[in-house]
DNA sequence: ACGGGATTTTTTGTATGCAAAAAGCTTGAC
DNA sequence: GTCAAGCTTTTTGCATACAAAAAATCCCGT
């Protein structure tokens, strides 16, 4: 499957916002990328239209496309609707899980552990991301998956940062703990209901943090 | 908001999948398009790309984007993914949900039972799909009533079909009481399956009604 | 100096041109 | 008749050209 010029801009483009090069707000000037990228306007335009699309710009016809960041409000949406998500993968995977993903989910939550002992914040963020893909997987439906796939790429910049808070790491392996435990009896509202505080609480914390940083500034 | 010449290719090309015109796996050529709507092939290009952006077509490099029809099982996945986001909808509306927007559920009903009497299967489609985006609405998360209503956009050719089972009318009429009777006692639990079964139902009525057209094919 | 309208510049949206890749066709060996 | 190598045609992806809308600037009357 080769990659377009067009593919590789629009992650370019989306790995910028994310890391906030761009400012909400900012506009993104068609020709200005185009010296950037050493292209012309027209893969560019295409690429735009792929933030678009995916939330991360918006478009005001005959005016052009500007960066959307997600204000305190919006992210707090986007996190509950992500616990939910999540809560129904896991409310559908506890009927349907395998035995292999059980082994599975019990090796990432291994390497996890082994991630916090090692201090290694990139690999524990690695896996636990894996831990949750694979319960999505085990809904059983490939729709949902790949729905919760988009909204975990979304929320994944805000994501990252949560984990900083002290203890949280830990914290956060419990609770893998408990989701895999109601897996394992297959108790749909459990899994479901342990899946959803898991996200929940990852939501809450960035909006402390977030609060925090603010005030301190 | 003016409209630009790809907002409403993007549209017709859209209303020309759902009605069947494009079968699956058909190829957008996007000369011949260019010729139909009597345009150059820039914005044809730009509409297919929102095509495939929403999932109703497959994009393959250097040979061109084909329509991609959902089988019998990514439907189903569909329908499943579309009752369980409506039961987490319902779930948080049951605690946030308004007096006025009670009323108008309400209301929306009578209006339902009134094109039911009328035999007016246009106006009650209508008046339900307002009915279900009241509920979207009153989850009082903005993010997940977008995804809920890009859902609901996308299953509207398919939802339509079952609605003609003889009696299905009245029995979806029968769920909405239930909904807006849990509704209004805000139990949270008794709204989110009610309207996950509600919807669940759909998707098995417009299965049996697939699997009895092409039985007797 | 200030405001408002005309004018210039910039920018978007669309059309057209061109190179490279893929699909289709031709021809010839077996 | 079949298959494959080579050529032709078609089609995509990108570059460039152009018209119209919006933004910026200028000009002038007060």
């Amino acid at each position: 499957m080769s990659r377009s010029r067009t593919d590789s801009i629009a992650d370019d483009l989306e790995e910028m916002i994310f890391t906030g090069q761009f400012k909400d707000g900012d506009r993104l000037d068609e020709i200005r990328l185009a010296a950037r990228f050493n292209v012309s306007r027209t893969p560019i335009r295409e690429a735009l239209q792929r933030l678009v699309s995916s939330g991360l710009a918006a478009q005001m016809p005959r005016r052009g496309v500007f960066v959307r960041q997600p204000g305190p409000v919006e992210l707090l949406e986007m996190f509950e609707t992500m616990a939910e998500i999540e809560g129904v993968c896991g409310r559908l995977a506890a009927r349907r899980i395998s035995d292999t993903a059980l082994q599975d989910l019990a090796a990432a939550n291994a390497r996890c552990q082994d991630a916090i002992a090692a201090r290694d914040t990139d690999g524990y963020y690695r896996e636990n991301q894996l831990f949750h893909q694979i319960i999505y997987r085990q809904s059983g439906n490939g729709f949902l998956e790949k729905e919760a796939l988009r909204l975990q790429h979304r929320l994944k910049p805000f994501r990252r940062i949560q984990l900083r808070l002290r203890g949280r790491m830990a914290q956060s392996m419990a609770e893998h703990e408990t989701i895999v435990s109601a897996l394992t009896d297959g108790d749909a509202g459990r899994a479901a209901d342990a899946l959803r505080d898991h996200v929940a609480v990852q939501g809450e914390k960035f909006h402390h943090l977030m609060s925090h940083l603010k005030s301190s500034a």
